[in-house]
DNA sequence: TTTATCATATTTGTCCGACAAATAATACAT
DNA sequence: ATGTATTATTTGTCGGACAAATATGATAAA
């Protein structure tokens, strides 16, 4: 029964509407950021709504960093980021399981594919950089990063692409990598026991190796065996699944 | 002079207060997707505010899917999908030439990523489906794919995956990547001409004859010359920035 | 003419109150 | 026990009000 009602949750309110056609208003208007937009007062007359509305519709615009209202001088708009406003109200917490692992598995993917990327771009200084994250980071021993530089390293990397969107997706995504290990962290330490024994483990160290002698297919390949650890995780979730 | 004036542009009022307070009532208090949240006057009395500052506060929350008002008879909590909100504001035309090949590039660094989450999950009636959108694609002739074939095919290798978060990735850009691909016509036919006299084009038909071939490394190879008119393009960039 | 000072008008942020319409809750009648 | 009518809640929308900061224009002074 329970799949029986009707979806009448969706209701387009008022405030939906102008939300539109606010932005529609820019696109026709030609308005890109740096334009100013009329006062609310006027921008309320012209769509016949109340002022409440529209600054409802506008505060959404706002969250999303597509307009900046500067107090009491007027709204300009801005270019949006792709995830900083996200970023605010992703809470692991409120994600379900699968939504958890579908984005471990989208930040591997992405970093896995930045190989060329940073092959592209990767200087003499940002080797060094990373020389000093890793000894500092293996210092404390047997194989385990301290998590600072866990977090060093990687961030390293997507630094090195000078890629904005990219580099914004990983902070937006940092507090939930953070949470799926804790929350697998005895699966995965049963994964990573198995891959030490094969002698399979792939260090920070080891990457940077291959950074530096410019190995781009030997990085691409212990990119992905540093990773071992989800896929085959993952992998393993999918057998249970079609089970 | 421009740089000098003071960035007092972000002033912090009641409503982004509000707004990160529910966030926390809402991690404080425990509740998940399907819970509901007290009434608006209840609520704005708790929080010492106006129901309109409420509202707006409530409006931004609702916009990135985090709760759904149903018309009254009150507020539930939703799943946040990651990138339903951004979706409907971005405008590539708002955005600036670096954006549009940050994101261009992060498209390339997905799909390269999602070679080994392909091989991981793909069927045989996904291969035959691949065909058929091939078929039809490449009888337009002269290795140029219908655009519909293009948008199909690239489409059907997210959807293997079974990852949405990918996948509404995908939706999200897709608008993007037709802007950058017509607004840069003229560079890309340039660079594709050169690839095809060396006889280095990659076709979606030697793609799909990997994946039939269960050929990992010869795909993740092939996917990436696949997109070697933007790599291409993206590195001449790089260059001529540096200079 | 240029500069400094002052009064006025705009504009955003916040608050309050009101009402319609839909739904939920309750009391009542059968 | 069931159906009906009344009442209370709750969201969506409207309108007006005011403070504070800024922009604008007018006036006075050099």
């Amino acid at each position: 029964m329970e799949n029986l009602k009707i979806s009448s949750t969706k209701t387009v309110t008022l405030v939906d509407l102008v939300e539109d056609r606010l932005i529609q208003y820019f696109s026709d208007h030609q308005l890109g950021p740096g334009s100013t937009i009329p006062s609310e007062i006027k921008l309320a007359e012209e769509l016949g709504v109340a002022r409440s509305v529209l600054r409802e519709a506008l505060s959404r615009l706002k969250m999303m960093g597509m307009i900046e209202s500067r107090t009491r001088r007027g709204i300009a708009i801005s270019e949006p980021s792709l995830f900083n406003g996200i970023e605010k109200i992703i809470n692991p917490l409120w994600l379900t399981e699968d939504t958890l692992l579908d984005i471990l598995e989208l930040r591997m993917v992405i970093e896995i594919g930045l190989t060329d990327s940073i092959f592209r771009n990767i200087t003499g200084e940002d080797i060094a950089e990373l020389e000093e994250i890793v000894s500092v980071g293996t210092a404390v021993g047997n194989n385990k990063y301290a998590p600072i530089s866990e977090y060093q390293f990687h961030t390293k990397l997507y630094e090195i692409t000078g890629n904005k969107a990219v580099k914004e997706f990983q902070t937006m995504i940092h507090p939930i990598m953070e949470f799926v290990k804790d929350r697998y962290k005895d699966y995965f330490e049963k994964i990573a026991a198995k891959i030490e024994a094969d002698g399979e483990t792939v260090s920070h160290k080891m990457l940077l190796e291959y950074l530096k002698a410019g190995d781009r297919e030997g990085y691409r390949h212990g990119i992905l065996r540093h990773f071992k650890i989800y896929s085959d995780y993952l992998a393993s979730r999918k057998l249970k699944r079609a089970h």
